[in-house]
RNA sequence: GUCCCGUUCGUCUAGAGGCCUAGGACACCAGCCUUUCACGUUGGUAACACGGGUUCGAAUCCCGUACGGGACGCCA
């Protein structure tokens, strides 16, 4: 049997970190067995769903790399189906017409809650003769679900959950306006699209016995579950649109690589082991639905930083390029060839310190702009440091700046003779080219600024005393 | 209220009765490396929710309690 899974989001909302981790456990269930990962857009809720929601949610999941193998199918365009199938069940005797008003069920269910019951249906239409149907009254369809026994489910996660089915009340499968509700609609698309597993969030868990009574109902063949623990805020509190939970597309805003985040979704609710650093192929290779754990997992920033400067450190210098100067092109206008060439002088030094293609673009800023200084960097900038660098720059307008080593020997030659120890040099020497107190090794940073530009900098130095000044009012 | 699910360092987790003096990762602290910052590296603080069983032996099995979460809709 092949494997086929889903995943059914439906556009109310943002895509989040929970629905994007229950996408990415259905596609790796599917890969890992060598099926297929499809996807539906649950928007029967007309009057909640949007398109920017379903743009969303097409860009995220494309953003991660969970990209279904089939075109996505739209809920909405199933109607016929869902209301010929609670025909079915009518003709067949496994569900009735309801004809109880609003009022009559709000009724049901403040006595129930009073008087300490579950508040449920009470079945008053189920064996009522039709005629007996009051005249003007549009009916519900409610399945006549089984009252005695029990229903089980073999869930993956969860392992045997039952629950008896005195407990379970006759759910509506079509409202008075003909429309299907959600449970319904959910199990025919499901059996229809020929899914043999559903993994979701376990916030289903208690709908699933009463999709399986329809299942049953049907005579159809009821699909493997796998109910997934959910992803709780920092706070730990359970996501919510107002609660924490960002688009996954702020995340890429935020500068982290989709790789990075699909590690650390994957390893929230998930483990191999000691494995932390998980590509994408070895995230299929080993993934089993059994490994998932059935505790809720909080979201920690901290922790998706750090694999996002790990996944940062293994990625392609070009593809960083490319992130780099989109992120300086905002701020700078357009770079030159000049500027690229800067940059990808310096990456394999700059990706080392980045955390996020954020804080990458800032580092690399310097090297197609003429720094703004931090007052750290303006202090060191004083008038004795100013005539030790016009005597460097002496030196340096003689050295060639292709090769690190030759700078880093200048340097230290340099300062030797100056009688300064090599920081006391390299310091001044930062702060004057970059505005800042750190940066990659001086000798890259000179290489990969250029002679020209090096030369240029240590020229221009503006006057710095209002920053200096600054920094000593404040202590 | 009823039903369902859960509970290992602050966080994510490893752990399928003896391998556990409970392992790893992030975060935090200290040291080393060093031209700054990172990286790297060495070490440290830190957890089996609680109470009863079962067993020669329990983080692991059973029961209860507490706490947390979810579901109970003519929402999805």
């Amino acid at each position: 049997m092949t494997v086929i899974t889903r995943f059914a989001p439906s556009p109310t909302g943002l895509l989040h970190i929970g629905g994007a981790r229950t996408a990415l456990y259905n596609f790796l269930f599917s890969r890992h067995h060598g099926g297929k990962f499809l996807l539906r857009i649950e928007d029967t809720d007309r009057a909640r769903s949007t398109e920017e929601a379903v743009r969303v949610i097409l860009e995220g999941l494309e953003w991660l790399g969970i990209t279904p193998d089939e075109p996505p199918l739209f809920q909405s365009t199933r109607f016929a189906r869902h209301v010929e199938v609670a025909h079915q069940l009518l003709a067949a005797g496994k569900a009735y017409r309801c004809y109880c008003t609003p009022e009559e069920l709000a009724e049901m269910r403040e006595r129930a809650l009073r008087e300490g019951r579950a508040p449920r249906y009470d079945g008053r239409w189920r064996n009522r003769d039709p005629s007996e149907a009051p005249p003007g009254v549009a009916p519900a369809i409610r399945l006549k679900a089984p009252q005695e026994g029990e229903t089980v489910v073999e869930d993956l996660v969860q392992g045997t959950v039952r629950v008896a089915n005195a407990e379970l009340d006759d759910m509506i499968l079509l409202r008075s306006d003909g429309t299907p509700t959600y449970l319904h609609a959910v199990v025919v698309d499901d059996h229809d699209m020929g899914i043999t597993h559903v993994i979701r969030g376990d916030d289903h868990l208690t709908n699933t016995f009463r999709q399986i009574q329809i299942y049953r109902a049907m005579g159809w063949e009821v699909p493997r579950f796998a109910h997934i623990p959910l992803i709780h805020g920092a706070d730990g509190k359970k996501l919510s649109k107002r609660h924490g939970a960002v688009s996954v597309l702020e995340f890429r805003e935020q500068g982290y690589l989709p790789e990075a985040l699909c590690n650390y979704l994957l390893r929230l609710g998930w483990g191999h082991g000691d494995l932390e650093v998980i590509s994408r192929e070895e995230a299929i290779r080993l993934f089993d639905i059994k490994d998932v754990g059935r505790a809720p997992a909080r979201m920690d920033y901290a922790k998706l930083t750090h694999l996002n400067a790990v996944w940062l450190r293994r990625a392609d210098d070009e593809r960083l390029l490319a992130e780099i100067e989109a992120r300086l092109a905002l701020r700078f206008g357009p770079l030159t060839e000049t500027h690229r060439a800067r940059i990808r002088a310096l990456l394999p030094e700059l990706k080392e310190r980045a955390k996020t293609l954020n804080d990458l673009a800032e580092a690399a800023s310097f090297l197609i702009t003429r720094p703004e200084f931090e007052p750290k960097a303006a202090a060191l900038l004083d008038a004795s440091r100013r005539a030790l660098l016009a005597r460097l720059a002496a030196r340096l307008a003689e050295t060639p700046f292709e090769d690190r080593a030759t700078l880093h020997e200048t340097l230290r030659q340099f300062a030797e003779a100056e009688g300064l120890k090599l920081g006391e040099v390299a310091q001044p020497l930062r702060a004057a080219l970059t505005g800042r107190t750190t940066s990659p090794p001086i000798d890259a940073t000179l290489a990969a600024l250029g002679r020209e530009e090096t030369l240029a900098r240590l020229k221009a130095l503006p006057p710095l005393e209002e920053a200096v000044e600054t920094l000593r009012d404040r202590g």
